[in-house]
Formats: structure tokens, C-alpha cells, sequence
RNA sequence: UCCGCGUUAGCUCAAUGGUAGAGCAUUCGGCUGUUAACCGAAGGGUUGUAGGUUCGAGUCCUACACGCGGAGCCA
């Protein structure tokens, strides 16, 4: 039943007579020849159906075929400078598998609100396919980057029973005769009981915001790769995450260029994700903000236009480290050197991308982190674990997490997420 | 949540307040090398919903629904 040969395949068959299963992609006809272009999720295939050289049964079958009808074809393989991916096949026969009727997405242009609708037929669009195997290579880049410097894989729980930075944003349900559960925002506070075991540690999977955010970079349900590192400093956790964006990017322009030409990708600033990358204190950032005219007050979160104002300054991922303690979580440890600042940072992408990571180094001392959830109004009670990790053999350690779909939308060079995930979940839509 | 724009054929879009059209898709016909092929023909409409103004509304007004873009917040 299964395919003889997928396209990808077809340079060792050249001269060869196969078979090949798939869908119609798209279809030309010149009177007495026919062009099937079939696409079997390896590559995309022209068979040229000749009057001359089938029964009279299969070229009406080949007139008939319509697009996206799944069907089996038989032909010698030949090469084809002429042809997209550089073969083609004489068909010598041709069986229909499953008709396809009036398939709704036709090879001109669509609007987004009706792809969206059929995502679940979208997907098997060129461009599609194309960002998904890249979006699947960089998952692979993320997982063999950490597996081969020592990180054991760490997984936390979806269902939470507390927020980690407050509860607006979260996705609530019952659970049981336990009250109130909610699906987690990050999985980096029991990243951090894993550091603890096993001193380098990751954690990847899907994590959820219930923000009413409705931008191109926001989906509700998203998945985050989050390291963390038993006796890493700030600066450690900047140079790994340098590392880290550079293996991504370069790992995806060797392998994956076919794809991102597809996607007419511009690779120059591409290639230049290479260490070291610049870094600036929020304090700096704020000087570079007002030499551009911004009026911007110490103290304050940056913006979207704020970040891409700063981002545009460099040709290359920037690493923002030392924020005002203020505007970023309970858990950052503070600068030793000036406690209004908190050691955090985050990594803003070229091209007006924006922030793809967020890391810190985190508080590790009990009665500052006791003080700490104090401030910020936080039920002790559900911390009483986290806090125990301060309460036996306590280190520095540090973390980040990086958004899997901004990542993928900045390396595929896309205008919106929701073409990095199979099946987006946004504020206004979770259908298909 | 706030600001702005939009909703017309299956799809993408036209249409000074005065007979709702085109391209693609579909169906039929033509073409032996097409590259979102091309050429010819046909079918296809409760103009988002509910009101209002007008001799006359796709077009102007009001409300609502849905969508898109942006802001805030964040990865």
C-alpha cells in the first residue's frame, strides 16, 4: 500500500520506471499533452501525460483529475531542467485514488480570514509546507543543541495550580474538588526544581496566555523552550543564549535553504547571527532611545516601537540586560552592583522582530525571595515548594525562554505567527 | 479594552445615489512543452444583519455582528 518512492527520492531513479502516490497540486494542459503536478509531502513532481504513449481511458482520466484528487501514477523518471525540483515522469499509467471536487483554496491569491477558515486545508499549500519543515528543523535544532551539552530534558505540568506572575492572564477551569486550576504561562519554576537535580536542564512544550493581546506576534496557546542552569550568572546565561540563536539560525540556512527560498526569504541579515552579538544595558538603551527622538523615562517597559527603534541600531540579535527591577518579575535576582535593577535580559530580533528571549538570573536567596512575593501580593502558601529549593543547598542560577513561533516567523521572514503553528489559537478564533 | 479600516458570485476585487461587473475556480469546446499556461463559451448574487433617509440605496445615516491592522501586555 505504501508509496514505491517518494519525490524526494527520484535522483536515484532516473531512467527508472515507478510509482508514486500523492495529490494533484496543479494542472496544465496543452490539447494532446497533459501537466499534473503531483505533491506527496516530499516535493512536488510534473507528470506528463502524452495522447500517444497512454490508453485512451487514462488521458480522459488525466483531463479529468482535478486538484487536490489523490491519485497513483506510473512513469519512467527522466531529468528536466525544464520541470520544478529538475525531474519529470512519463506516465504510462494513472489511477485515481480520491476525487477532490471544487477544492476551495484555487492557486490564486486568497484573503487571510478564508485561509484561516480551511487551515486545515491551507496546510498543504507550498508555502505552508514549507514553514512547517522549518518550524520542524528548528524544534530539532533546539532539542540537539541542549542534548549535546549535557541538559537532561526536564518536562514540567500543564495544569497549574498557581500563576506564576499573576492570574489575569491565565486560563482557568475546575478542577475536581481541589477549586480553581489553571493551564500554565511557563513552565520555568519547576525548571528550576529540575537545576536543582540535575543541574542543566530544558523544558519544551506548549504554554498559554490568557492575554486579550491581538497583534501579529501574540498567540494564546504557544510553545516556549525554557533552559535552566545550576551556578550560571547572568553572563552565562547571556553567552548560552548567544550560542543557542546562532546554532538555530545557521543550523536552518545549511539545511533548510531549499524551503526558506521558497519563501523568497532574504538571508543577509540571516547570516550574520553569528557570536558575538551586542549588549547593552537598559540604561544605554534608554540614551539610544532619546538620541532617536523618543521621549522615554527611565523606569518604563520598552514598547513594540521602542524595541524595534533600538533593534534597528544593530545588524544583529541584541541582548538588553539590567532592567529596572519594577518592570519584571518577583523571582529576578537584583543587580549586587545597584538594587533598582533586576539581572534580567532580553534578546530582541533583528528586522523589527522583536523579543524572542527572556531570561534571568534568579533570586536564590530565601528571605529576599519571601520579601520579594510579599511586594508583589503574592499567596505564600503556593510558593512553599518553590521556596524550599532556597531552603536546601541554594545556588546561583540563571534561565531563559525562547518563543518557539517568533522564532520561526523571524527566520521564515513572516508578516504574522499564526503561519508558525499547524492550528493558531488566537483571542478571537480556536477553530479548526 | 481602546483607536482606525473593512464586509458585493465558491475565491480575489470593481461599480458619481439611477439596468450589480471582471479575473480565477466550476462546466463545455480548442491547442503535442505548459510553468499561478493560453484562447472561446456557459452557469453562478437576499451586496454581513436589523432599522432609517430618499421617487430610487451596494453607495448616505444609526445600531449590532464578524473580520483585518495597530496600541497596551508579553515569548
Amino acid at each position: 500500500m505504501k508509496p514505491e518512492v517518494y519525490i524526494n527520492e527520484l535522483s536515484k531513479h532516473v531512467g527508472e520506471t515507478v510509482t508514486l502516490k500523492g495529490w494533484l497540486y496543479n494542472k496544465r494542459s496543452s490539447g494532446k499533452v497533459k501537466f499534473l503536478i503531483l505533491r506527496d509531502g516530499t516535493g512536488y513532481l510534473q507528470c506528463i501525460v502524452f495522447k500517444g504513449n497512454v490508453t485512451e481511458e487514462t488521458f480522459e482520466l488525466a483531463d479529468k483529475i482535478s486538484q487536490e484528487t489523490s491519485f497513483e501514477v506510473t512513469g519512467k523518471v527522466k531529468e528536466e531542467p525544464r520541470a520544478i525540483g529538475g525531474y519529470e515522469l512519463d506516465v504510462t499509467d494513472l489511477k485515481v485514488i480520491g476525487w477532490a471536487h471544487n477544492y476551495p483554496i484555487t492557486p490564486k491569491e486568497h484573503g487571510i480570514e478564508f485561509l484561516i477558515d480551511h487551515r486545515h486545508l491551507w496546510v498543504r499549500s507550498k508555502r505552508q509546507v514549507a514553514i512547517l519543515k522549518i518550524r520542524h528543523r528548528i524544534i530539532k535544532a533546539i532539542r540537539d543543541f541542549f542534548d549535546e551539552r549535557g541538559f537532561t530534558l526536564f518536562d514540567p505540568p500543564i495544569i497549574t495550580p498557581n500563576a506564576s506572575e499573576g492570574t489575569s492572564t491565565l486560563f482557568e477551569m475546575e478542577y475536581f474538588d481541589l477549586g480553581k486550576a489553571y493551564l500554565t504561562q511557563s513552565g520555568q519554576l519547576y525548571a528550576e526544581a529540575g537545576a536543582m537535580a540535575l543541574s542543566k536542564v530544558y523544558t519544551f512544550g506548549p504554554t498559554f496566555r490568557a492575554e486579550k493581546s491581538k497583534t501579529r506576534r501574540h498567540l494564546t496557546e504557544f510553545w516556549m523552550v525554557e533552559p535552566e542552569m545550576a551556578f550560571y550568572d547572568l553572563n552565562d546565561d547571556m553567552d548560552l543564549a548567544e550560542e543557542f540563536l546562532e546554532y538555530i539560525v545557521q543550523t536552518v540556512l545549511e539545511e533548510k535553504a531549499e524551503e526558506l527560498k521558497i519563501l523568497e526569504r532574504d538571508l543577509t541579515f540571516l547570516e550574520k547571527v553569528k557570536r558575538p552579538f551586542p549588549r547593552v544595558s537598559y540604561t544605554e538603551a534608554v540614551e539610544i532611545l532619546k538620541k532617536n527622538g523618543v521621549d522615554f523615562e527611565w523606569g518604563d517597559d520598552f514598547g513594540a516601537p521602542d524595541e524595534t527603534i533600538i533593534s534597528e541600531q544593530f545588524d544583529k540579535p541584541v541582548m538588553i540586560h539590567r532592567y529596572p527591577a519594577d518592570v519584571k518579575a518577583f523571582y529576578m535576582k537584583r543587580d549586587p552592583e545597584n538594587d533598582k535593577l533586576a539581572l534580567a535580559v532580553d534578546v530582541l530580533a533583528p528586522e523589527g522582530y522583536g523579543e524572542i528571549i527572556g531570561g534571568s538570573q534568579r533570586e536564590d536567596d530565601l528571605d529576599i525571595l519571601l520579601q520579594r512575593i510579599k511586594e508583589h501580593n503574592l499567596p505564600q502558601e503556593y510558593f512553599e515548594w518553590y521556596l524550599d529549593l532556597r531552603r536546601y543547598g541554594s545556588v546561583p542560577h540563571s534561565g531563559f525562554g525562547l518563543g518557539l513561533e517568533r522564532t520561526v516567523a523571524w527566520i521564515c521572514g513572516l508578516e504574522h505567527i499564526r503561519e508558525t503553528i499547524p492550528f493558531p489559537r488566537m483571542i478571537y478564533r480556536n477553530t479548526p
